[in-house]
RNA sequence: CGGAGUGUAGUAUAGCGGUAGUACGCGUGCUUUGGGAGCACGUAGUCUGGGUUCAACUCCCAGCACUCCGACCA
């Protein structure tokens, strides 16, 4: 894409209300928009970027063998009452509304009532089973206090999985698989090395569920953390027999603060019976589906993902999930149209001949401003031709000082 | 929900009970072109409502919004 296209531009400063790193970085490269507090719009960088993690995690999901779809926005409210959780007094993040008609309705802060409900069409029969079904949706909470830019808003986009088992087995086989999926998914975009399997409170029917926390100074809980292990223990739940179930010793746990990028739950039968989700057996006996259900806060994760990786300069995407994954500079060109093109507009072209994803600085500005916008956009990689570069093309990567001077074959190597 | 703070051009900020200033941005022109370049001209503003006052952007009250701390967080 062409620079010059980008209806964005970066800022030199923002409100010092805004202080979270990575709403401030976020912000000022033009990756989001902030809407009101807690709520932000996903710009063209944004979005891509946000592509680029729903791509990575959709993948594992098939993997694991989910089949993506979309739930819908507005629901109803007998579903929810129906597992007592339409009384704000047991959820307290509901936005609600009403139809034209009068009935109440409520907007999407989960989908595991809605999508249970559904499923009572499709599950009658063990050989309906397993069913794993998944979506990436936006969701709606009313939060007393969003904070930290995109780490916790009112509105944000998760990916949430629901698992329909038929046995408690077939339940643990699973979600086994889908751990070491979301293992995958994590070191998939960058955060493999400090993102940590946690036990975390279970709820009714099981003792622990288990959350996926990314160190981070700036995350919202405490975990203890053994490294050697690589599992930790969210605080909450931390008392001596929880630590002897565990096999952990305190002496060896360090205590960290982390973000909650991932989160699965065994539900068991209890929601299944609640809303008569059942199947027969082979022996014709009446069964409850066992659910799962495994969120990943995708925005969280991009947040997550600016706050680790960032210097003074800006951010310093991972490649895996970068807008794109050059940034192509030319310095002082000779704008003229009628002529032939441009030493960029070459490089540009034969880039874009080898599908390597170009944001190509075409616009008419100093070097200084190119390279700053370079640097705080993050791209991994920076290639600049310019007088200097003659017929090569300097390559730097974001996260080095030191750059080097290829031709274009080198380039495209390189970059492959 | 408890506590604290802040609302001044598109953005960031200064200031004052008496005609609102600076920087960036934006527009025009010229000069520049390897780290947010220069000059000139231009552009645009006191959150809303009420009160005090001869006079309110400034003081007081309320509302709304934003930020931070805490509580909460399937």
């Amino acid at each position: 894409m062409r620079q010059s296209q980008l209806f964005t531009k970066t800022l030199k400063n923002i409100s010092a209300d805004e202080q979270s790193v990575n709403a401030k970085l976020l912000t000022r490269a033009g990756f989001i928009h902030k809407e009101m507090a807690g709520v932000y719009a996903y710009l063209p960088l944004g979005l891509r970027v946000i592509e680029k993690i729903k791509q990575i995690v959709r993948e594992e999901m098939n993997a694991i063998g989910g089949q993506e779809l979309l739930m819908t926005s507005l629901q109803r409210k007998e579903l929810w009452a129906k597992t007592d959780r339409w009384d704000d007094k047991n959820v307290d993040v509901w936005f609600k509304s009403r139809l034209k008609t009068g009935a109440d309705v409520g907007l999407a802060w989960s989908h595991e009532e809605p999508i249970t409900d559904m499923m009572l069409n499709y599950i009658s029969s063990y050989r309906d089973l397993p069913a794993y079904v998944y979506q990436f949706q936006t969701k709606l909470r009313n939060e007393l206090r969003a904070k930290s830019g995109i780490l916790r808003g009112k509105e944000f986009l998760m990916k949430d999985l629901y698992s329909y088992s038929l046995s408690a087995e077939a339940h643990e086989e699973f979600y086994k698989k889908a751990i070491d999926a979301y293992l995958r998914i994590f070191g998939g975009v960058g955060l493999g090395k400090d993102t940590f399997l946690t036990f975390a409170s279970g709820g009714a029917f099981t003792q622990f569920s288990h959350e996926f926390q990314t160190l981070l100074d700036e995350g919202e809980d405490v975990i203890y953390l053994d490294r050697s292990k690589k599992i930790a223990i969210n605080k909450e739940v931390l008392s001596d027999k929880a630590l002897e179930q565990l096999d952990l010793k305190r002496k060896e746990l360090e205590e960290v603060r982390a973000s909650e990028t991932g989160n699965i739950f065994n539900f068991g039968t209890a929601k299944s019976e609640q809303m008569g989700l059942y199947y027969i057996d082979e022996k014709g006996k009446k069964m409850p589906v066992v659910l799962g259900s495994y969120g990943i806060g995708i925005t969280r994760v991009m947040g997550v993902i600016v706050e680790k990786f960032h210097d003074d300069k800006g951010i310093i995407w991972p490649e895996s999930v970068a807008p794109f994954q050059v940034h192509l500079l030319e310095l002082s060109p000779t704008p003229s149209p009628q002529s032939s093109p441009t030493r960029g507009e070459e490089v540009y072209r034969a880039l874009r001949d080898e599908e390597i994803e170009v944001l190509y600085d075409d616009r008419d500005l100093t070097a200084g401003e190119k390279f700053a916008d370079a640097d705080l956009i993050g791209i991994p990689w920076r290639a600049v031709v310019s007088k200097k570069t003659g017929d090569r093309v300097e390559i730097k990567r974001r996260s080095e000082s030191e750059s080097k001077l290829v031709d274009l074959k080198e380039l495209i190597k390189e970059l492959s």
